[in-house]
DNA sequence: ATCCATATGTTAGTAAATCTTACAACAAAG
DNA sequence: CTTTGTTGTAAGATTTACTAACATATGGAT
């Protein structure tokens, strides 16, 4: 397409609005600007291309024939125009949210106050996708992630939502009374681990224990992995918001952790605009991690072993 | 047509190009700006949908699923709006130059030398319209118009053309060696005049002879009262410049003239831009005219009597 | 007739949008 | 591993578009 040759489009356009009202000051209300600005306009426009398109009365305007020709196809391609990008807006709207979350996160913290957010938003869909780190953050995809990390990830924004270090947790009918001396000792027991993460592996590794040091390790999906700690079938890691009551109790004990400056759960968006379906998804998020986390601090977490 | 809430045109076009190359630069380079400019246009037209359009990736870019629609859309509506311009000012070029002239300047001078602008300009078509003064100087009719009179047309371009007063003439083989001592005495003879045309009457009650005072008034077309005149058929009134020739040479004589400031025959156009074609014409008459006054100049008009 | 409401026209000055400049970061190609 | 080509960003300059204020003309109402 030839760009260079456009006449001004906001030459263009105040034509087009005078020839719809036959009127350069109606032209100028429905255009929000007044009358002078679309006379102006009009002038230039008519210098652009180098003929008359009005013939200004002094009651309202009449076209000339070079006016009819123009504002006629004008008038077509600018009504495409606003019902194009009326039609995608609205169907931005429409669309369905898409989150990813971490299996862990979904099921420990999500699944729960979930149904509140839908009720309270019932025109919002919410599509939730919780496999784990196949997430495709590319503009057009998922609309927003819940990951854990430090919040470092190149373009994209990331908000720390629930921080939170990596802590080695047993339950107490596992363990018993025993008193764990060393990172070491945890090999004694089954090593709950989720499908695909390798964040135990590498924290046993940090600790000192060479990789192959015999160890029996049970691989399951993210959302069973904090029934499989509570229900005693090994010894897992998780970030202590999720079993914060359990640790209170006893139920469960806190054996290591490991601290990692910024570590926690992100918020993680494309920069750049966001629908109002996702601002709400966001606020409600934070809002309720703020509930969550005021809700701890009346009962002060346990202490490790 | 809902003109307000129409996105920033400005913005639109910029992402149409840059859709239209996969390109930044390009699209910069083909609307003559600089890449910056169309990277801030589309970043805020995202804003104001509310949605990514483009994928920025280290070389070129990509769409979203958004964008895609978007841009479909707009380079159909773009390009329609580009022919669209196109066929007008493409329609006005060749559209026929239409030009009201008044019957006897067109016989008189444009007659003898239309054909060498014909000739010069052999894409040009004119239309030329010499019934008297019925003109329409109204945008989208005539082009242009030469008149008689002193230049004062409200909400007309006027500028002299051709200046001379209203002369009273008449064959010498028609009067003889009569001296004339006063205006009344033409009424001797019969009164050459143009159809619908009052110029005559005007000037013979201005010098003082009433209009119920007998005459033979003999009405003919503009074009060929100057025959007439020559032929001796009666006393006629016209500009000096039409007829040097013959006064010169004595076979006319000029018995009266009739003063009036800024009278004279006026190129008359409507304000506003003008076609390429008729600014040649415009200039073209401008050029012949001072040939012609150059030629009168070296010989010196006859005196009135 | 005269006044009022409503048009458009014009100019100078202001506000806002748009673009450039100058930089940075990064990827692919030579 | 430099070079070339790409996008990103911020600040400032420039151009564009608009407003304000007044002028002029028309048609209808009083």
């Amino acid at each position: 397409m030839d760009w260079r040759n456009f006449p001004s489009l906001t030459s263009l356009r105040a034509f087009a609005a005078a020839a719809e009202h036959k009127s350069l000051t109606q032209a100028a209300r429905s255009l929000n600007v007044t009358h002078s600005a679309i006379g102006q306009q009009i002038k230039s426009l008519e210098r652009e291309l180098g003929t008359r398109l009005i013939a200004r009365t002094r009651h309202g305007i009449t076209l000339t024939p070079q006016g009819e020709f123009l504002a006629a196809g004008l008038l077509d391609s600018f009504g495409a125009i606003s019902t194009l990008t009326q039609n995608l807006t609205r169907a931005e709207a429409a669309r369905p949210l898409l989150v990813s979350v971490t299996p862990m996160f979904a099921s420990a913290f999500l699944a729960p106050r979930l149904s509140a957010f839908l009720s309270e938003n019932p025109d919002i869909e919410l599509n939730l996708d919780s496999t784990i780190e196949a997430v495709d953050l590319r503009p057009g995809g998922v609309d927003m992630a819940i990951r854990y990390g430090t919040g470092k990830w190149p373009g994209l924004d990331a908000v720390l939502l629930l921080p939170g270090c990596l802590t080695v947790v047993a339950a107490r009918n596992l363990i018993g009374d025993r008193k764990f001396h060393g990172p070491a000792e945890i090999l004694d027991y089954p090593l709950l681990q989720e499908h695909a993460s390798i964040e135990f592996d590498t924290w046993l590794e940090k600790v000192g224990i060479r990789s192959d040091t015999p160890r029996n390790v049970i691989r399951m999906p993210g959302n069973m992995l904090l029934e499989g700690i509570r229900n005693g079938d090994g010894i897992g890691a998780t970030v202590p918001s999720f079993i914060a009551d359990e640790l209170r109790s006893g139920q469960l004990v806190a054996l290591f952790d490991d601290p990692i400056p910024d570590i926690g759960y992100y918020l993680v968006t494309l920069p750049g605009p966001k629908r109002p379906s996702l601002t709400l998804l966001m606020n409600w998020l934070h809002r309720s991690v703020s509930e969550h986390e005021r809700a701890l601090f009346r009962w002060p977490p346990a202490q490790l072993m």
